[in-house]
DNA sequence: AGCACGCCGACT
DNA sequence: GTCGGCGTGCTC
């Protein structure tokens, strides 16, 4: 009787393939877990070994051996390799591509394992008997005393010496350095004392705590101030002291130097950093040190979620309703729901930490399914800023601002305070537009007007980058009178330097933090106990702490108000309250400006007089009424392709397929997308609903087998998306 | 997704 | 006469 291995290979393809062991492998090696290299097609790939069995489908005169077994232990535990099987079947991807998803991208390869442990520094020989030379206070002179204390480790250099990198390669080549490995653990170090916690804080902990060792999802709910990484600090030591592991989830934004180095500081042992700014050496080392269990404390964003925890003790999500967390292409995986899967089968606690919770996790407190735990003060003296509503109809607006506004801010900077102005639009402005014949300057792929940047003098496309000089003259009639109209981040700067010349005016967007590292620097050039003026995007609704910021201005809530997306009332709510937590976080009492033209909206009006708990209240009910989320299910099939004809047919034919299947599914479309041309091509949807998760899944395998064989299929791009977040 | 095979246009 | 366009078919 034959041995058989089924094996997930790395292909958009739903099925597993069989393989004969490869030859001269002892039978007893072949684990679950195990990568292993095969032959495909012409070529060859690195898959992972799911199953042994004793038979196959596949005739067995076509079944092929595997070329090579490429771990001794399984690389990925029972644990991580069910429950990525379970994302697998729920998302409706391709296993081998899940897999492949999961694993960083040094382990995708059939390459040696890096070795175990940590990168390091130490002395040479030549660097230990050498005298300093040069100026003491230059970067390679620092880290040679540094390093005369003793080999370091990566994260320890980044700590204690930023910018060691350039300073080690200059050694390196003259031999005073080495890299290492440093297999022993590193060693402990004494952290920092944190404050005292308050009563709430300390009562969370303890509840939490209190559930160790079993499955349990708490909501840590705390605007911003009242303290929540303190909370998970505390359970993190509490885990660490058990000899557990934890993993913190942060969103892409989120994970800024100062909160790994707030966790570095605080935590007795190594924090590992997991984010798309590392390279594929760092990740995998950590994602194997993770995996031996090694790696105790891990701070990453969306996709650490496949990190293996072998000794597990919690997990937490930071800022859990934000939307980073739901990957947008490929396998759209959703992390925080992620991780109360695994949280689930790993017996663990998970805490998802927010001021402004998604509705989703909302109810789930509601059905007492998640317990939640309030933070309600602000730790330390920090008090909740006070809203005030600017309404703008009929009022002279000086480049998108009120002249109640301006006074305002000029009132801040006055009194030495700082002052912070949220527009959600970079660029100059939104709309150029000619005086003479009421042309606007258009993409042509997309047919969305062009942001006009005026640093640059270029006109981009925020939809698809398409990227060109700005005209001299309008290109209908010659007419030289280009206009612009509305405003953007960069017209707002203009504005205040002008106004306020004597003060720091800063701007924070895509276009001024590109550089790694800038968003710090540009937050250094405010002055702590100095006036100063902060202008950005979403980019700044979290991350530093501006103790003297006493002052935020909302510029453009109008836009969230009125969008055809269902989540855009929401989305508003959550963007407002976390903008104003960075106001008043100090002694000093904050304002909260909202400019708008329809101060009596109810969604508003229920945000600023009772709070976003009573605002996310109604829009719960909202969403009842209306059969939308969380308390219906959608599943979303996109499709895209250069002309309108072969998509029509092909949402249709799905149409068709889906309408027939279920009377409790309902198939709302084909509609074109919401941006229906994007980047040179037509864009249609179908979205599927269902009052259960259920009845989506069993649906759905079936559905997708029934497309993948329409000849209509081929002649356009689709995907499904399983709880879509954006229907964009 | 790759990677091949396969049948029609402009070039050394 | 060939190089190469991307349509379609397969991968244990």
């Amino acid at each position: 009787m034959p041995t058989v291995l089924r094996v997930a290979v790395p292909v958009p393809l739903p099925q597993l393939f069989d393989y004969l062991p490869p030859v001269d492998v002892d039978a007893a090696a072949l684990i679950p877990g195990c990568r292993v290299l095969v032959p495909f097609g012409r070529t060859r790939r690195v898959g992972v070994l799911l199953e042994i069995a004793r038979e196959s489908n596949v005739p067995s005169h076509r079944l092929k051996p595997a070329l090579m077994l490429l771990d001794a232990q399984p690389l990925l535990d029972a644990e991580l390799l069910c429950s990525l099987m379970w994302a697998a079947r729920y998302y409706q991807y391709p296993l081998g591509a899940v897999l492949e998803c999961a694993l960083p991208i040094g382990l995708r390869q059939a390459k040696p394992l890096p070795a175990a442990g940590e990168r390091a520094l130490a002395l040479t020989e030549t660097g230990a008997a050498a005298s300093p030379a040069g100026k003491p206070t230059a970067r390679t002179n620092l880290l040679l005393q540094i390093l005369a204390q003793g080999p370091r480790t990566y994260p320890e250099l980044d700590n204690a010496l930023p910018g060691w990198r350039a300073a080690a390669t200059s050694l390196r080549k003259r031999d005073l350095i080495v890299g290492i490995t440093l297999t022993t653990r590193a060693r402990p170090h004494m952290p920092m004392i944190g404050p005292p916690l308050n009563v709430e804080q300390q009562h969370a902990v303890d509840e939490i705590d209190a559930a160790h060792g079993r499955f349990a999802p708490f909501v840590l709910e705390g605007v911003t101030g009242s303290g929540k990484t303190e909370v998970y600090l505390a359970l993190i030591e509490q885990a660490l002291a058990r000899g557990q592991q934890a993993l913190i989830l942060v969103p892409e934004i989120g994970l800024t130097p100062q909160i790994l180095r707030r966790f570095r500081e605080r935590l007795p042992c190594a924090v590992h950093a997991l984010h798309s700014g590392l390279s594929d050496g760092e990740r995998t080392r950590t994602w194997l040190a993770a995996a031996r269990g090694e790696a105790q404390v891990i701070l990453g964003t969306r996709s650490a979620i496949f990190t293996p925890l072998p000794r597990a003790g919690l997990i937490v999500i930071d800022e859990e309703h934000d939307a980073s967390y739901k990957q947008q292409e490929g396998f759209r995986y959703h992390a925080r729901d992620f991780a109360l899967v695994r949280a689930r089968s790993l017996n663990v606690s998970v805490v998802l930490g927010s001021a402004t919770p998604s509705l989703e996790t909302l109810a789930n407190v509601e059905t007492g399914r998640y317990r939640c735990l309030p933070l309600r003060e602000r730790a330390g003296a920090a008090r909740m800023p006070i809203p005030r509503i600017v309404d703008l109809r009929g009022q002279r607006l000086q480049h998108g601002l009120s002249t109640e506004l301006i006074r305002a801010i000029r009132d801040c900077i006055g009194r030495g305070e700082q002052a912070l102005v949220f527009k959600n639009r970079r660029g100059y402005a939104p709309v150029l537009l000619c005086h003479g014949c009421g042309w606007t300057a258009t993409c042509t792929r997309c047919n969305k007007p062009l942001t006009l940047h005026r640093r640059e003098n270029r006109l981009r496309c925020h939809h698809c980058g398409a990227d060109r000089p700005v005209p001299i003259a309008c290109p209908e009639c010659q007419g030289t009178q280009l206009q612009t109209q509305g405003q953007g981040t960069e017209k707002l700067e203009d504005m205040l330097i002008e106004l306020f010349p004597h003060v720091a005016v800063v701007r924070i967007d895509r276009e001024t933090t590109r550089r790694k590292d800038s968003l710090e620097q540009l937050f250094a050039q405010l002055t702590p106990d100095q006036p100063g003026i902060l202008i950005g995007t979403q980019m700044l609704a979290k991350g530093h702490d501006l103790p003297n910021l006493t002052l935020v201005a909302i510029v453009g809530v109008d836009e969230g108000l009125f969008s055809h997306d269902f989540r855009a009332g929401e989305r508003m709510g959550q963007l407002v309250v976390q903008v104003a937590g960075r106001a008043g976080r100090a002694r000093k009492p904050g304002t909260v400006w909202l400019q708008t033209h329809h101060p009596e909206h109810p969604l508003l009006l229920t945000l600023l007089r009772r709070g976003y708990r009573e605002l996310a209240a109604q829009i719960l009910d909202e969403r009842r009424g209306a059969g939308f989320p969380p308390h219906t299910h959608l599943a979303l099939l996109r499709a895209d392709a250069s002309s309108l004809a072969p998509l029509q047919e092909f949402l249709d034919r799905a149409t068709t397929l889906a309408s027939t299947a279920d009377k409790n599914l309902q198939a709302l479309g084909p509609m074109p997308a919401p941006m229906p041309r994007r980047a040179g091509r037509e864009r249609a949807q179908l979205l599927l609903l269902a009052d259960q998760r259920s009845t989506l899944q069993t649906f759905l395998p079936a559905w997708l087998n029934q497309l993948r064989a329409l000849p209509e299929a081929k002649r356009v791009r689709w995907s499904l998306d399983v709880d879509p977040v954006d229907l964009y």
